[in-house]
RNA sequence: GGGCCGCUAGCUCAAUCGGCAGAGCAACAGCCUUUUAAGCUGCAGGUUCAGGGUUCGAUUCCCUGGCGGCUCACCA
């Protein structure tokens, strides 16, 4: 309460009190109620800056030079002269008459040098009392080193560009609660540089990517995120309704069918970058909300799709890391290709001693996986047997990128069948350090199989699977129109930023992640 | 959804067996004219996530709830 009187009296004294003051006076009174009580002294300081005719929050900002770029003309011995820089304070070191303050701007941090003898008793006494830590401010002055050798500028002016009311968190030890790290994200980016970099490095990712497929010929597009019917992969969707149209719509959990309309359209090289929907579970690799790369070309095959995934992990890993050795964990990881490539049937056989070609219906197969002590549901078919069983067994293995080709038919809905044998599919998914990372097929355009496929699909959902597609009698139409050979390809990028950012959480790549419940 | 763990000052963390709730940073009042997590003196700061229970007494033990994390199952 002492304090409210404090900040008060400050406005009282400088204003008449007429009724529209008082009015006034009372809204600050409720704002400061809001404050606690570290931020009431910081907002004392607002109310002394105004009383001495300084506006905190100014409109217009000063500056001639990033911090980034002096320190290169530095570098370089070149000295700019009288420079005005810009950022946000974040240390201060006072001895006496002379202070140190680190400031901070998109590109760097500097130190500045304040000395009473420079700037004037008054100039320095006050910012002395009303800068804090994590105030933006812009100052100008004369870059010198200090008698350690540290690159520094010579303040003769300093001035507020937005005062800070709420103070930032300890600088030592970082911002380290996870909750608030995701949900003020802005406290921990302002805190945490290595936070800030792997965001940056997402972006290096997804730029490097999108150069890639421009450059291949591929042409980026939009598809809708609101969608009568979901489909293009197994999974369930969230389910939105339209007043005006009165029904339901449903988020997108995949591009998939949409883009491969545009190839019956002429179109022969697409892709999106975009976000996909999945109403399922929230863990480390899994959100809610994720970013999917699509691209489809015609007169293409999965050998296409292949080179596309090997070219985009090199883009990628050099734009992130300049390197093709990347740290993931524990593994060093090789991303130099070709990648290797396994059938999975091999791959179970090697991992499991169960041959899914010898045992290939549902009975015989359900049994040598109960042997291994799996829960198998009931309306699960053989391929997601097969899914479960590699899930288990194979999938943790695969450190070094690895192609795992010939899906089982009933789980890859959209594939084509191998010629020599209807149960696989011509569909691969790349695997490194334990991980799926991508997911691409030799496209199906037979518009009789692909009616078939959706009817087995509409088959399991009777059974009870919750994730199986709808039957999509516009995308069957679609393909009667001829759809060309077509080799398609998903890949998560958040999955790839973790990769090659050596992140383990989908949480830290992501800036506003959904968190549990 | 199941199991395990966590929630204490603005931030990072302590608190013995159930016995006056503490430190560092930040803040506040000072000292200090080349610091690098600056230093020194002084001072202040708490609904110990919430509610209930056991007890003379609960941050501590029990129950319920909230919010997180890890993990298992499932999906990218």
């Amino acid at each position: 309460m002492a304090k409210d009187t404090r900040c008060v009296s400050f406005f009282f004294r400088s204003r008449a009190t007429t009724r529209r003051h008082v009015r006034e006076i009372n809204q600050l009174m409720n704002f400061i109620d809001t404050l606690d009580d570290l931020e009431r002294d910081r907002y004392d300081k607002v109310l002394r800056l105004r009383e001495r005719g300084i506006n905190p929050y100014p409109l217009r900002t000063t500056r001639t030079h990033t911090i980034a770029r002096v320190r290169e003309l530095d570098e370089r011995g070149e000295d700019p002269g009288v420079v005005t820089l810009v950022g946000r304070i974040t240390a201060n070191r006072w001895t006496g008459k002379i202070t140190f303050a680190d400031i901070r701007d998109g590109t760097g941090r500097i130190q500045l040098f304040l000395r009473q003898d420079n700037l004037g008793q008054e100039t320095y006494k006050n910012f002395i009392k009303d800068f804090d830590l994590a105030d933006f401010v812009q100052a100008t002055g004369t870059l010198f080193k200090t008698k350690t050798g540290e690159l520094s500028l010579q303040v003769a002016e300093i001035s507020m560009l937005a005062k800070a009311v709420a103070p930032m968190p300890e600088k030592f030890h970082g911002l380290r609660d996870m909750e608030t790290r995701y949900r003020q994200r802005y406290l921990d980016l302002m805190v945490n540089e290595d936070v800030r970099e792997v965001f940056r490095a997402r972006q290096r990712i997804v730029t490097a990517m999108r150069a890639y497929l421009d450059r291949s010929g591929f042409i980026e597009v939009e598809t809708p995120a609101l969608q009568p019917l979901y489909g293009g992969a197994l999974a369930k969707p969230f389910v939105t309704y339209h007043n005006e149209l009165e029904r339901n719509l449903y988020l997108r959990i995949a591009d998939e069918l949409y883009l491969k309309r545009l190839l019956v359209g002429m179109f022969e090289r697409v892709y999106e970058i975009s976000k996909d929907f999945r109403n399922e579970g929230v863990d480390a690799t899994h959100l809610p909300e994720f970013t999917m790369m699509e691209c489809y070309q015609a007169y293409g095959d999965l050998s296409d799709m292949i080179k596309v995934v090997e070219d985009v992990f090199v883009e990628c890993a050099m734009a992130a890391r300049g390197t093709l050795q990347i740290q993931y964990g524990e593994h060093r990881i090789d991303l130099t290709p070709p990648f290797a490539r396994v059938a999975m049937r091999d791959a179970i056989l090697e991992r499991t001693g169960v041959d899914i070609y010898v045992d290939d219906t549902f009975d015989a197969l359900r049994a040598r996986i109960e042997e291994k002590n799996l829960r198998v549901e009931p309306q699960m078919s053989w391929g997601k047997l097969v899914e479960k069983l590699f899930a288990a067994y194979v999938e943790p293995t695969l450190i070094a990128p690895t192609f795992i080709v010939d899906f089982p038919t009933d789980i890859s809905p959209f594939a084509k069948k191998k010629p020599d044998d209807p149960r696989v599919t011509e569909r691969f998914e790349i695997y490194v350090g334990g991980g799926e990372y991508g997911n691409a097929f030799t496209e199906l355009n037979d518009p009789e199989d692909q009616w078939q496929r959706f009817m087995e699909q509409q088959t399991n959902r009777a059974r009870g699977d919750a994730e199986a597609q709808q039957m999509d009698d516009d995308y069957v139409q679609a393909l009667k129109h001829g759809l060309p050979p077509t080799g398609g390809l998903g890949m998560g990028i958040d999955r790839l930023t973790m990769l090659l950012t050596d992140q383990h959480s989908i949480r830290d790549v992501v800036l506003y992640p959904q968190l549990r419940n």
